[in-house]
DNA sequence: TACATTCATCGAACCGGTTCGAGGAAGAAG
DNA sequence: CTTCTTCCTCGAACCGGTTCGATGAATGTA
């Protein structure tokens, strides 16, 4: 494999200046950037990272962290995963995807060992005990996700309280009286999950707000305590006339449960869930929804790391940001 | 950040026993050693990983190469990705996930800046265009899936000629003589998807050895063509008994669809499908498959990368490894 | 006591880039 | 014809590790 020392010698030029026309902080003349060029192109010569990280201090590298837990839908992380990916490339960073179990120690591990510019933590929880080490790292980090103490870093989240007011107004203009709301399960809160309760709390307060009886239950991520849990709610309520779900396992098996049970959408019921258009669409789900835009949280968040890796002290005080949800209208909601 | 001659200098020692102590590659008193580790634990010193990778010409990451399809199931690559990324760790190596759109540009990119150590290769089709990049990049990788030329590399796929095999003899040995076979898209085969025709070929020959009447269609990865699909191939043979479905969209729907058309598995139908166990509990699917072992195809590749890795001349010659297909009986089919 | 071994550590070179200060050549100004 | 600039390129130092040969001290042997 060619150095900057074999192109450096064909072109019959220092490495110096091979460096300068690759960087281009200094001015080479055109003839000898041409020669160099060529010699590149000859050699088939590309930068040795590992040397360019020595020398720079910088990696062009950005760590995406996440845990895939053994009670969670799966599926619904790779949306997150995904866009996260495809912007780096777009801003010229690659991605080194960690999943280790023990992830505080692995934030310290690559930080330390300087392999990342910049740090992408997914799926954060309220008190995330991975911030501490984070933040140690004294490295560019943003959170997806929403933490009780995120100073240090820039956080991006979907705004989960809006989210549910657009879920209950919805249904309030249509004239629902009484809602049935599954969240998810008892132990992602427990965890620290804030979209639980930040969900719950204003889709409660909302409803009250309109005199609305909203009846909130606990979901699951599997079978078949997703069908006992939608039982259990909707038994919980008998006279309920629409159903939320927050709950990706669920709404994604929803279909079929309501089949079962010989319940139509929306003569029967009407259905508003929460999930992306992919997830909609992957799962070909009827409902209408406040959408929850992982590709534009995974989108952002990047950039602004990217934005602080560049300019590492100014750039302002760190942000939380809570972005909109969107809203897809499948038809699955009627007037009572 | 502490250097390697920090450590040294608060040691008392040279840096070189330092890096011995490191690696133990040399013998080192006891009591040196003690101040020396002593220092590393005081300072917080890790190596730099830039540093060590220009010194020692390895990285310690491997590259994990995929690309998503506009029109395929996302979800189920998931189950590919989380194996490979989990063994990687375990033998000691972090995960470059790459997902550029041009992938054999990436490839060079990547492996000509030595930046991995080595190359996962996901998803690999019958014609594959990243395999002559990847030839070129001299290093060690592995494909999952099958290519019609994988010579210079380890490949690894399920061995679906089997898995069709014992899906058919599965509902032979029931007394089924009519059996529909849902195949994944048209533009999966078309793309080089070889597991579709592999899976379809061995299907049809094994039933005509039955004396069986197989009618083979291909499936669709989305609403409302996967529907469509269905009933069109459940139409095409009106007197099936049995439905093999070797489709990862239609399966995930195939509850509801079966719902919504009436029919009982396995009363009316047996059914018997082709995914993995993770993927059937994420789903919540009620069928009787061969299991495609996602997890063992990743452990498998990568223990076999970090082989070549460690000893990348001998070692023997490529490997094409097809693995014999689980089998999980959920008492979808009955007999007849 | 002299000499050969073994043990523990050191110093220097090297990996492949980047960056800074210096300096020669050519052109402009006096 | 000097002297001062400007333009372009070079050499050396540095980033932070690893590795090899050398060396001095301690131990064993004659």
């Amino acid at each position: 494999m060619a150095t900057i020392g074999d192109v450096a010698r064909a072109a019959g030029v220092s490495r110096s200046t091979v460096s300068y026309v690759l960087s281009g902080k200094r001015v080479i003349s055109a003839e000898t950037k041409e020669r160099i060029e060529a010699a590149i192109e000859l050699l088939g010569f590309t930068p040795n990272a590992g040397a360019r990280a020595l020398a720079t201090s910088r990696t062009n590298v950005l760590g995406l962290y996440l845990q895939f837990q053994e009670d969670e839908f799966a599926p619904a992380m790779l949306q997150y995963i995904l866009p996260v990916s495809t912007t780096s490339r777009a801003e010229g960073y690659d991605l080194l995807m960690v999943t280790d179990p023990d992830l505080a120690g692995a934030i310290r591990r690559t930080t330390s060992s300087h392999m990342v510019d910049g740090v992408v933590l997914l799926d954060v929880t309220y008190h995330d005990a991975r911030l501490e080490p984070l933040r140690q790292a004294q490295q560019p980090a943003v959170l997806i996700g929403y933490a009780q103490d995120s100073a240090g870093f820039d956080s991006f989240d979907l705004d989960f309280g809006e989210a549910a007011r657009m879920a209950v107004d919805h249904l309030a203009e249509r004239g629902h009286r009484e809602i049935v709301l599954l969240t998810p399960p008892d132990h992602v809160a427990t965890r620290g999950g804030s979209y639980v309760w930040r969900f719950r709390d204003a889709a409660i307060e909302r409803a009250a707000r309109h005199g609305i009886r909203l009846s909130a239950h606990p979901g699951a991520s599997r079978h078949p305590e997703i069908a006992e849990s939608l039982d259990r709610a909707l038994d919980a309520l008998p006279g309920a006339t629409a159903l939320i779900v927050h709950n990706d396992a669920t709404v994604a098996a929803l279909p079929r449960l309501l089949d079962e049970r010989g319940i139509r959408v929306p003569q029967d019921l009407s259905v508003v869930g929460v999930f992306s258009q992919g997830f909609g669409q992957a799962f070909s789900l009827p409902y209408t929804a406040v959408e929850s835009l992982p590709d534009r949280l995974g989108e952002l968040a990047v950039a602004q790391l990217v934005r602080r890796i560049a300019d590492p002290s100014s750039a302002g005080a760190p942000v939380v940001r809570l972005i909109e949800p969107g809203f897809f209208d499948r038809g699955s909601t009627r007037a009572v």
